[in-house]
DNA sequence: CAGATGTTGATTGGATCCAATTTTCAGGTA
DNA sequence: TACCTGAAAATTGGATCCAATCAACATCTG
């Protein structure tokens, strides 16, 4: 898998996801930023892929500067490193990534939960099983990511803290990298569900003790299926998958 | 307090910092975000200052292009805010942000702590006790902001989670803002070193639970404190403080 | 034939220039 | 006098251009 057979695919993918992405950013930088971000995390461009200037220009039909301004950001989200002469390349997802993922995932929202619960409206709580009912239906493994992430984010949006909140979305951002794994892994129906449902009941009780637990439990859960799945698959099938 | 007359002695202050800051930075963008960076969280530019690119441009002896990289990599850290046609705005500190600041140390920093005692080694012990002593004797708030900073990381260094502990110490670094108020507020020499050397000393024995204890009542001391402090002096004498 | 070396191409970092939008202030009018 | 209107100044977003640096490849030599 040489820089160029590698990026071939990726410029192509891009010019379609171009075209789809609503044109809801007004600014270049923005757009652009947007896109990259999303592609990287659905795993569109998948890890180690060199981003080159130009050619994303090129198939964002912009200059070189918006791109570089959104390169900086992503580069500020740890999503990709600028490496002189050689372009920015998308950083590599593994065990141990998984792993820091879920570590912070397990510090930050189990504190956000217990922080919202008190506050959560019925509404709240009506929004988070609509949510739960439109997952179990879900084929699409960047539909489920964004559904996952509105779910948990409905239970912890009345934690009061918003750089708290934004931290823990942007985590589970991250965790969408790995989702596509994770669904591989179960298949789409089991992706806790019954976790999902219980944590929403013990919010609604305004059991945090339980509730806290189950989300603790559902993370470690998670944690547990993916670091087996590189262990199983990856580092079998994909020597780069190690490193 | 106008744009103008906040702009002017920040650029000068800008000036001299420039002057006095290591050129261990090689690209001027790098510069410029490093040099940025510092000076917001050494409370040297305050919130709401509006950073005009042309202006610092000109501070820096470079063109604008590497100040709107430098400025869009602050944004990304949530120090500045994009104001079209205004300017960058530094974001403003307040109760509330430093509360929700104190609520992500928290969720963070212990869990952090768990995971590196078992790994500490007495190189690392004495490089924290070090850092105490040093502490001791420091009159300067933004060398104790480092030192502080420096101590608490050594403890957790050892986690083995990379990003958990870059995301763990650029909370700490955000708790800069805040700490010339709590230094302030209770004086240079209780930055709760009893903390420091209780926590120190529970991770010696591989003491988990005290040490977090300890590290948990430490953090919550200081949120303390700045709410305090807020609600006491910063309301009374600056009504801007409360928005 | 293997290894060192020089040259060329590619890529990024930075500077300058242009366009679009907003804010501000001066002036006129009810 | 207060308010509205319009023009100019200021500021950012984006494009194009130039310089510096590094990687790769062809070539030359021992």
């Amino acid at each position: 898998m040489n820089p160029q057979s590698a990026l071939a695919p990726a410029s192509s993918d891009l010019a379609d996801l171009i075209a789809r992405t609503p044109a809801r950013h007004r600014t270049a930088t923005g757009f652009v930023e947007a896109t990259l971000r999303a592609a990287i995390l659905s795993g569109r461009l998948s890890g180690g892929t060199p981003l080159r200037q130009e050619d994303l220009a090129a198939a964002f039909g912009v200059s070189r500067m918006p791109v570089r301004e959104a390169l900086r950001q992503l580069e500020a989200q740890a999503l990709i490193d600028f490496v002189p002469h050689k372009g920015a390349v998308v950083t590599e997802i593994s065990a141990a990534d998984a792993a820091d993922t879920y570590a912070i995932r397990l510090a930050l929202e189990p504190a956000a939960l217990a922080l919202s619960i008190p506050n959560l409206t019925a509404d709240d709580l009506a929004r988070a099983a609509d949510l739960i009912a439109d997952m179990d239906g879900e084929p699409d493994p960047s539909r489920m990511g964004e559904l996952n992430r509105r779910f948990h984010m409905s239970l912890y949006g009345r934690a009061g803290h918003p750089k708290l909140l934004a931290l823990a979305e942007s985590q589970l951002a991250a965790f969408d990298r790995y989702l596509r794994f994770h669904l591989a892994a179960k298949g789409p129906e089991h992706l806790s569900q019954e976790d999902h449902r219980a944590m929403l009941a013990a919010a609604a009780e305004g059991d945090i003790g339980r509730a806290t637990d189950v989300l603790r439990r559902h993370i470690a859960t998670a944690a547990d299926t993916i670091a087996r799945f590189f262990a199983e698959r990856l580092s079998a099938e994909n020597p780069f998958a190690a490193r």
